[in-house]
DNA sequence: CTGTTAGCGCATTCAC
DNA sequence: GTGAATGCGCTAACAG
């Protein structure tokens, strides 16, 4: 009983599984590494004798000699130490893939307090990173390249390196056009357009997007009809406000696209407490963000689908790429958003003006 | 320039970096390690050196020698490769102990059928695991057991080991037993509990947490009014549809307690629909698992908060303690719940049948 | 306070 | 097919 768990706490090595089925040191490697055909029966044996032992190549002594972790790093925004919902669905799409490709992910939230202290100044265990959250100008990417790290972005990267660089981005301004252009098909010409953060690219995109639908048309939006989310009340909240101030100022409104799920929710609020009935009073879009799942809203919510999953597994493709040609090979990622048809969308009210 | 980037690629060693201050190799090693004190005038020359060529210390290197990695692992439910809502939570309360006491965090999601082929048999890059979603049978546990590896686990252990390992886990019977006196202070007697799915261990302790407050006073409730969460709708559909069927069956129904926060929103969807106010008509009290933040609902929900980010933090806190003490010391840590009270919940209705 | 030596556990030449 | 050396980059004992 003692010596058991005794044995268990004490790894064996290598020279030891080697002694025990009586073969050289390199024999049992080359059973793990598969690097050379080893004979059935010796396979076996060595087999055998590591299980015995409990025995399991050390990862990091592999990892020392081939110089490959198979780990790929996650490095968020070092600002916040905290995912949100959206960063989420990112790391499910990553986490998917990596998991189908047989590497780990290394979450990388040390704050560079630690990291610049000299007892912790050491090289990444990774063979590359993923970059969440990129600034306009960000040190994380900066100091990378720098030293010739690997990595790929998700969202748009650096405007200095947006063309030295691997990322996978939405096509932002695709996302609002088609949302917009649904509506306009449906007949609706005046459409509240609760906008990203301004001073987020995204939210430029958003816009732009929004107006290409119009003009395509010959058709042009009031522009005071675009409105931006500022960050000091919640979400919801927000959404609910700016409806119930803006139908008040521009009551011929008849459609809303909101910039995420928690702001359509305030959004459905408002149109509750004034009467309205969605669809036939009102159409709302979102942009999906995975916060709220478009189900659990009544009616169905209509939505642009962000594919934060999609996003994640093809960052985590293209890093991947880069790792196994061993270089930096400069490719992006424009993933196309899809709208998805659900409920909350209908054609404008007849006699209505238009 | 072309040397520059060279540089670059090839990293520098610690020779390198002695050869290139003219000091030897382990006075490089101890001015990264801290082990030793290095006179300023050195310390600064190898600092220079380091600089220079690009130099730090090979993390593999060091962690074979020292025997230890400084990541934890983070173990999910291997049928699933997806982390939901709640889980995040827990991430982000591992993350936020990790980052402050320097350790990464690696999530471990290869599936087995990779991990048991020979090639890929290697010992865990890990010095502990915090295991997520602990089963009743739980092979994860088993085998790390068995090999005699350090971990914590969030939520119920197996029950083979509940007295065997640490864990953190919330205290569901506190937890129901809270909300539902609540309740009962507040003059309800009626209390509809839509409660987690009945194979779950914890909806039996929010049930005993339930019966609990009521048996306190002196009260039995009407067991019929325990209903248990399905899996064939989604949560909120889940929560309209009990609310709008038990309405019925049971008019004086006046206060409800829902599972999730998606399930709220159903409930609200169906006060809504009967023409029931919150708080006036009915009150709502929701388990809080972080998917809709409270403050989005309308009222605020008043929810029990499970506190999944301290819960994270714990555990996180419990295996870094087990690491330090280089021993497993089993430790149990039970989090309180707390009653957050927003504008979901009021006194019942005077002239109502008690 | 600094330098020398010997491994950590493995993969990878080579010979056989 | 198999086995004996060499070294990856580092820390930890020494000795000076």
């Amino acid at each position: 009983m003692e010596s058991e768990v005794e044995e268990n706490n004490v790894m064996a090595n290598m020279s030891d599984v080697a002694k025990d089925a009586g073969v050289s040191k390199s024999t049992v490697s080359n059973v793990f590494s598969g690097k050379r055909s080893i004979s059935e029966a010796v396979r076996q044996r060595v087999l055998e004798s590591a299980n015995r032992l409990n025995y399991r190549p050390n990862y990091f002594a592999r990892s020392m000699v081939t110089k490959e972790t198979r780990i790929i790093g996650l490095v968020m925004d070092s600002r916040k130490v905290k995912f949100n919902q959206y960063n989420l669905s990112f790391i499910n799409g990553v986490l998917r893939e990596c998991s189908s490709q047989g590497y780990r992910l290394l979450i990388d939230t040390l704050p560079s307090s630690f990291r610049n202290k000299v007892t912790q100044m050491t090289s990444e265990p990774v063979d590359g990173e993923i970059i969440l959250d990129p600034l306009t100008v960000d040190e994380r990417v900066e100091e990378r390249v720098k030293s010739g790290r690997l990595m790929t972005i998700i969202g748009k990267p650096p405007r200095k390196y947006e063309a030295a660089l691997p990322y996978v981005n939405n096509d932002n301004v695709q996302a609002a056009e088609t949302a917009t252009s649904y509506l306009l098909e449906l007949g609706h010409r005046n459409i509240l357009m609760i906008n990203a953060v301004k001073k987020h690219t995204v939210s430029q995109d958003r816009k732009a997007g929004f107006m290409l639908s119009y003009s395509k048309r010959g058709l042009s939006p009031d522009e005071e009809l675009i409105v931006y989310r500022d960050d000091a009340v919640s979400s919801a909240e927000f959404g609910y406000r700016t409806v119930m101030k803006w139908m008040e100022k521009f009551p011929d409104i008849t459609a809303v696209i909101a910039d995420t799920d928690q702001i359509a929710l305030g959004v459905y609020r408002a149109a509750m407490e004034l009467g309205l009935s969605i669809p036939d009073d009102l159409s709302v879009i979102a942009f999906n963000n995975d916060t709220v799942y478009p189900g659990e809203f009544h009616p169905p919510l209509t939505s642009v689908e962000l594919n934060g999953e999609i996003l994640g597994q093809e960052a985590a493709k293209l890093l991947i790429e880069q790792l196994v040609a061993k270089n930096k090979l400069v490719k992006q990622v424009t993933i196309q958003s899809r709208l998805v048809l659900r409920a909350s969308c209908g054609p404008i009210k007849q006699g209505f003006p238009v």
